[in-house]
DNA sequence: ACCTGAACACCGTTCAAGT
DNA sequence: ACCTGAACACCGTTCAAGT
């Protein structure tokens, strides 16, 4: 029997070896595996290691490898519900919608290197639409505007154009932050340097010239201002 | 001596042998390939074999999988320029970008397996927006709109734009087309199926109501659309 | 009941050796 | 010059066996 809080046999300190292997413990580890070592490098005998214990041990839990990846997208999306501190406003479609694009983003500021996951894995369903992976999402959804007026066709209309943009942007989000701290950040100098410094500035003046500023940071505010436009877009759909 | 076209020693037909085996030969062949097979069953010794030559002979040609991925990538955005029916137009900045989107969304449609590759692979730089992975692609979309009236600035907001509009589009519409000729198809009934018909419909009633025009591909005129859209609000931002 | 050892079929990749 | 055989270190997964 392994104690419950200990060092490695090698002396190297890990994840504490909480006995009670269950699905929810294999999930959640993985999940704190790929956010700090990516998405590439989980694998089933290395979660295992990180939770001290064989690869097989964990497929009394889980259903495969497809299924991790399955509960990964699903705690994630869970986790939307689960906050305390951001509770599901019910002053009118706008701040719904509001709500749950920032919470949406919340999810993938915190777990970047996730996020494609949730954005790329194929939907079990063709109207479930990522990120918006969940039943219940997309049900509190629909029921949301149709209650506050919106036709079935809008509001269908609305996740649709919901989704789409949510996508879009926290996908390149997270593809930004999780380069910054990558080993492809410095191959990308290497293309630039290797492309030849004087056929590029010459090639490509605009991409040299703005460069510093096409790299700055205003996914804040542009994600804001997008969001808002969406809004008053879906809003002129309505009075029309 | 392998003939230049035959068919296989197992009498099986695959694609002809053609000899000179190339950079250019391989990654087209990875493109048809992913095309027909899909992403996760493209590898070393798979595409070999396609080839009629053993996996090792590629690493000749192409530095590793990941190069060979980095090359799929790079092949698809050159089509955008290569393509002769359709000719950058001259006639203003809206008229380029509707060209440009479109360019993007046909490459999506006539490989919608590809698409996820472009879309989640790690940019080599972090101005380099997916899905528009081109230094050349970067550069005339920002001289374009500078030499039509937009400050450094608004250009480059309109390419962020741009960009995470492409994106969140196109991707959601290649998981809907692949997922059409897919197993995960039948899966998503499975789970509708599992979670009990009978509190499904009282649990989820706007989602099971909806359910047929929720699977209704509309993506033709939203596309548009949305296009629109974003193309009126770069042009009031301009005029602001 | 829960974990493991050993095994299988597959990967990507390297390199000396063949032609 | 171009391709291959054999080998290495890794996968996911299964299953009989251990405790």
């Amino acid at each position: 029997m392994t104690p419950v809080t200990s060092t490695d046999p090698d002396g190297v300190d890990t994840v504490e070896r909480r006995l009670p292997l269950s699905r929810e413990l294999i999930i959640s580890a993985a999940v704190a595996f790929v956010d700090s070592h990516g998405l590439s490098a989980l694998t089933m005998r290395g979660l295992g290691k990180e939770l001290g214990v064989e690869a097989m041990s964990l497929y009394r839990y889980v259903n495969g490898r497809e299924d991790l990846l399955e509960g990964i997208v699903e705690s994630m999306v869970s986790e939307l519900h689960l906050n305390p501190d951001t509770v599901e406003p019910l002053n009118g479609w706008q701040a719904y919608l509001q709500w749950l694009a920032h919470g949406v983003r919340r999810i993938e500021q915190e777990h970047p290197a996730v996020f494609p996951l949730i954005a790329t894995r194929h939907p079990a369903a063709p109207w479930l639409r990522p990120p918006l992976r969940s039943l219940r999402v997309v049900e509190d959804f629909l029921s949301e505007l149709i209650s506050r007026g919106f036709t079935d066709e809008s509001a269908i209309a609305a996740y649709r154009a919901f989704s789409s943009f949510l996508l879009g942007h926290l996908l390149l989000e997270a593809a930004a932050r999780t380069a910054e701290s990558d080993i492809v950040d410095s191959l990308g100098h290497a293309e630039i340097a290797s492309a030849g410094a004087e056929s590029s500035i010459t090639a490509f003046p605009q991409v040299c010239r703005l460069g510093t500023r096409l790299s700055e940071d205003h996914s804040d505010s542009e994600f804001e201002a997008s969001l808002e436009n969406m809004l008053d877009r879906l809003d002129r759909t309505l009075a029309h």
